[in-house]
DNA sequence: ACGTGTGAACTCGTTCACAGCC
DNA sequence: GGCTGTGAACGAGTTCACACGT
């Protein structure tokens, strides 16, 4: 299929294809009106414009099981990151391979940055250290920091940070299974696992994901 | 301090007051007018309302990197949930223990859930398996899931399913990432490592999370 | 006097609907 | 005829502003 419409692409992503159509607009005119947008093309401007035809090289500072999920996850590669680095305070980590690429002790954090380019870093180190490793990465020129330690971290103007605890995500689970329990038992000391199953509770939103459907406060 | 108004709790969640106000609304009218909200009484109704004084027991299936890094995540106890079980498809982990948990075999998996109420499952295996666990777990009548695999999951209705992409918020940092760099030299070959620092790049969205500023398509 | 609770005004993003081009 | 691109209509969610309770 060379060509698609905004039609079949917003009923693929479940969304309004008008919505899809001015976003696309956005980045310029790519569609050709009466046949619809070029695959490759449109799949090539998008790429350019979210940055995934650029190589964004990246250290993970703290290898303990968090560190290493995250030095052995595939889909980095895909989406333009390559894992510049493995970086852990602990010597007796120094040396040993992890996803293929040596980890190196925290000393050389400086100059690793500097040497390879390094405007993004990732903290999966305890909270303990996380505001610490965020100093040194900030100060040796690091711009961007996803951080993974419960903590929230205080950076200087024009750095970015993104936290992400990943208890939020269960506990926004925890929050819509409760409401499907108290659908219609509304006493209050029935656990969870009382009434489980609660028929075809035809929750409207299919998405799986982060954005969209956050729980905030919602009327009781 | 016993006692809070909606204005310094606006300003310690950088939010607006009125919303604030207008949220807490919605559980009830916990605030007394010309003092303010009762800080325990208040977190407690909050608490309730989210599910945290609920205990929540949780599965773990897939023990590698990223599941041991999830069992040892010390954020859950706190939140309300209960590692019930660690699950693995492979025989030489069973008995093995994880966080001080020992690691139960696959064949467990329905007994396990049944036994001890589970409703909420977290996949954390590779993602040729995440969709026969996923069934799995529903089968046994576990009607959230919490997918780390890179895979979408097709379920029933009636059963929640959040995907977290691990790669997909360090994407968000090289996109604004790109911007920073792009905002005067607009030249397309110069690599990411080319400007960095850019002054005093003011980003106004201080807010370090998920939620909001996620990048959809901007203006060029 | 102070701060909540909430109708009313407003803002911003989504959806509609159609003119314009292939 | 079909589908894009976009001004205009709409609506959800936020902010304003003030009446009311303490």
């Amino acid at each position: 299929m060379p060509t698609v419409s905004s039609e079949e692409l917003a009923a693929a992503a479940g969304v309004n294809s008008a919505k899809l159509r001015k976003d696309f607009s956005y980045l310029g005119s790519y569609g050709t009106r009466g046949v619809g947008y070029d695959v490759e093309y449109l799949v090539y401007q998008i790429s350019r414009e979210l940055g995934l035809t650029q190589d964004w090289p990246v250290v993970i500072v703290g290898i303990g099981n968090l560190g290493a999920a995250l030095a052995n996850y595939g889909g980095f590669a895909s989406r333009g990151f390559r894992v510049a680095a493995l970086i852990d305070a602990d010597p007796a980590m120094a040396g040993k391979p992890v996803a293929g690429i040596p980890v190196q002790h925290a000393d050389e954090l400086e100059r690793i940055i500097q040497d390879n380019g390094v405007s993004i870093g990732v903290i999966a180190t305890p909270a303990g250290a996380a505001q610490a490793v965020c100093d040194r990465l900030v100060g040796a020129g690091v711009t961007s920091i996803l951080n993974f330690a419960p903590t929230v971290l205080t950076v200087p103007d024009g750095v970015d940070v993104r936290k992400v605890d990943l208890s939020i995500e269960l506990q926004i689970l925890a929050f819509h299974e409760q409401r499907k329990a108290g659908e219609e038992a509304h006493a209050d000391g029935a656990g969870p696992a009382a009434a489980r199953r609660t028929g075809t509770g035809s929750d409207a939103s299919a998405d799986q994901g982060p954005d969209g459907d956050v729980p905030a406060v919602m009327p009781a």
